[in-house]
DNA sequence: ATTGCACTACGAAGTTAATCGTAGATAAAT
DNA sequence: ATTTATCTACGATTAACTTCGTAGTGCAAT
């Protein structure tokens, strides 16, 4: 396993896509990204060309119309991403994340239940092997 | 309230120790930075210039050593960048983002424990006056 | 007064990202 | 067989970030 670098944000944007629908060629990719903003077709195009190259992404060229999908998972790229983001805003400190959305992002009832429901599970991890 | 640009990593690296530890010389900065990585006084001199001009910083100039001071709240900046990492990433569902965070970071029982509590008050708000 | 030190100002270069236009190629339609 | 539409390839441009070198300025110490 070789580490590729983290998308960009044009990169992850399309990414997103990928993962959500599969592999797609780039007039799909064009045409889903078009509904949120104005961005030209050879525009992503490039994207997925240098995507490519990058390793971020892989194709099928057996027909004429080339089919991208995505080579790395979604679950993988959002932890490296957090990661990051936690140490270059909160010092690597993910608690105080935490902290910060909760207390900023109005959460609805039954999320900061799932969320408690995590806690709950998580405590008692901790209280079998414990990780800290 | 103008809204500023929201700051770039190496200006929010220097955000953070003007953050804690108040007004400061380009040489304090360029001192601690240094302690983390190896860095040129004059880049952190520019840096700081540059900060000044998007107002992201203000200065004393009343003695021939400038004192930097932040101009923006480290709360309301993690906020915004908080923000900004979510659309990105989890398409706007902060949820999904702490989610995601507690599942990774092994959390301490004292943390997850102070998370507790902050989700127990959030739900004592909620019932009182809806949010969502 | 001269020299040296510490600080600021400014310009320049190297990188990476993001965007798009033009050209060339292939298939489809007349 | 031409023409037209649809793709891909590629180059160029623009802007933002980051970094640092050089030069200038003023204070301080001899």
């Amino acid at each position: 396993m070789i580490n590729l670098p983290n998308p960009t944000e044009a990169e992850l944007e399309i990414l997103q896509t990928l993962w959500q629908i599969g592999p797609c060629s780039v007039k799909q990719v064009h045409g889903l990204l078009q509904e949120k903003r104005e961005v030209g077709y050879t525009t992503i195009l490039k994207q997925l060309q240098i995507m490519l190259e990058k390793k971020l992404v892989q194709r099928d060229e057996s027909a004429r119309i080339h089919l991208y999908k995505a080579t790395i998972s979604e679950q993988n790229t959002k932890e490296k991403l957090v990661q990051k983001f936690v140490i270059n805003t909160f010092q690597g400190s993910s608690h105080q994340l935490v902290m910060q959305v909760l207390g900023n992002a109005a959460a609805s009832a039954s999320e900061l239940e799932e969320i408690k429901k995590l806690i709950s599970q998580l405590e008692d991890q901790d209280s079998t092997h414990q990780i800290i």
